[in-house]
DNA sequence: AACGAGTTCCGTCAGAGGAG
DNA sequence: CTCCTCTGACGGAACTCGTT
């Protein structure tokens, strides 16, 4: 596969690690799984008999996590090889290697390397949920990395977006945004940009909206459903200040009592069949022409399909550049602790030499 | 303050590869 | 084969920082 897989399997062949003590497990894309593990490696080197290393890799636990699976303790036997490499002899170390040498992406990376080294971990399954649980930043290098020389994991945590997918986003035709909102879409989110989080529309706060109950989200569809035409409220919420007048608001609740509102352009809401797709991302409820026949409409649906397909990769996008970032701060935590660990090595010869002359000249 | 170079972030496109 | 996802590449906008 080309593109980062490649540079990947670059980087670990620089990196003369044969312990793998899979680091990247804590970079999973899970975090609402993360648990506390502390692998602690009794490592004896030849060399020196009386003096164990003692490895330790931390993964930090969101704060969601904790109780999914704390307090995991593995113990994993090291060895020295001829060339002094510490060499972790467990099993599925071929498997792992293997892995790395693969690289499919980073999602697979991580949720291999994840259920390989802490079987209490899930695997992705749903981007959404990754999402959900993740609300804060934490990067922790061990306190070894710095001070002692000894090996390990550590933890990485990514800061993300609020996330997007928690409620539901009618998704419609494109609405035009004013000219003041087109400045910088990436930091201006709002009305007709479905793709954008859903914190836009429960900015709108405007009181000319209707309140409609529907029991099940995915059997929504326009019985029943009200509307009434937003005449510009101008107060409280930007979003609604900012909307055209005679947009068309609709709000609904769900099961779960939570309230969402899409707004469409004056005229156009009728003609709308609410349904959720299982294709869209999760929450997202699509409007969906019904009975389509001039070119025009077809028109408007190649456009609509095409702002889905965009949405979706830029959702993509996005999660890939978090996937990367979280995997380069894997990777450069890593090669924290494998420097660490080098030096610590460096020192242990030195000593050892040192020994060995001393103990030449007595004798 | 104005300017330019460098950096970061984001959306989009294109292509590879997997799943059905 | 088609559809979908993932990710590298590209360009634009915003931001930072040093220089004038």
């Amino acid at each position: 596969m080309p593109g980062f897989g490649g540079k990947q399997l670059e980087m670990d062949g620089s990196i003369d690690d044969k312990s793998e003590d899979s680091p990247s497990s804590s970079g999973s894309s899970q975090p609402q799984n993360l648990s506390t593990v502390v692998h602690t490696i009794t490592a004896v080197p030849t060399a020196i008999p009386n003096q164990p290393v003692q490895v330790q890799s931390v993964i930090q636990p969101t704060q969601q996590s904790v109780i999914q699976a704390a307090g995991q303790i593995q113990t994993v036997q090291v060895e020295e090889d001829g060339e002094g490499h510490l060499v972790r002899t467990d099993p599925d170390i071929e498997k792992r290697r293997e892995i790395l040498s693969r690289r499919p992406s980073y999602r697979k990376i991580l949720n291999e390397l994840s259920s390989a080294e802490a079987p209490g971990i899930a695997k992705i399954e749903e981007d959404k949920e990754e999402e959900a649980a993740i609300t804060s930043i934490q990067t922790t290098i061990p306190s070894y990395v710095q001070t002692s020389g000894q090996y390990g994991g550590y933890c990485i945590k990514e800061p993300t977006e609020p996330p997007s997918h928690q409620l539901p986003i009618i998704y419609g035709p494109p609405v035009p945004l004013p000219p003041a909102r087109m400045q910088d879409s990436s930091k201006v989110r709002g009305i007709g940009d479905a793709s954008q989080d859903s914190s836009s529309y429960k900015k709108v706060t405007a009181g000319q909206t209707i309140q409609i109950a529907a029991a099940n989200q995915n059997e929504l569809t326009t019985q029943g459903l009200q509307t009434i035409t937003m005449t510009n409220a101008g107060q409280g919420a930007v979003t609604a200040a900012a909307m055209p007048a005679g947009t068309t608001i609709v709000q609904y609740t769900q099961g779960d009592g939570s309230q969402q509102f899409v707004t469409v352009p004056a005229g156009e809401v009728q003609a709308y069949q609410i349904r959720a797709p299982s294709s869209l991302p999760a929450g997202v409820v699509m409007a969906t022409p019904t009975g389509i026949t001039s070119p025009q409409q077809l028109a408007e649906e190649s456009a609509r399909k095409r702002e889905l397909r965009l949405m979706k990769n830029r959702e993509a996008a996005r999660e890939c550049r978090r996937r990367k970032k979280e995997y380069v701060k894997c990777l450069e935590t890593r090669v924290a602790v494998l420097e660490q660990q080098n030096k610590t090595l460096i020192e242990e010869l030195k000593s050892l030499k040192e020994l060995y002359c001393h103990k030449a000249e007595t004798e």
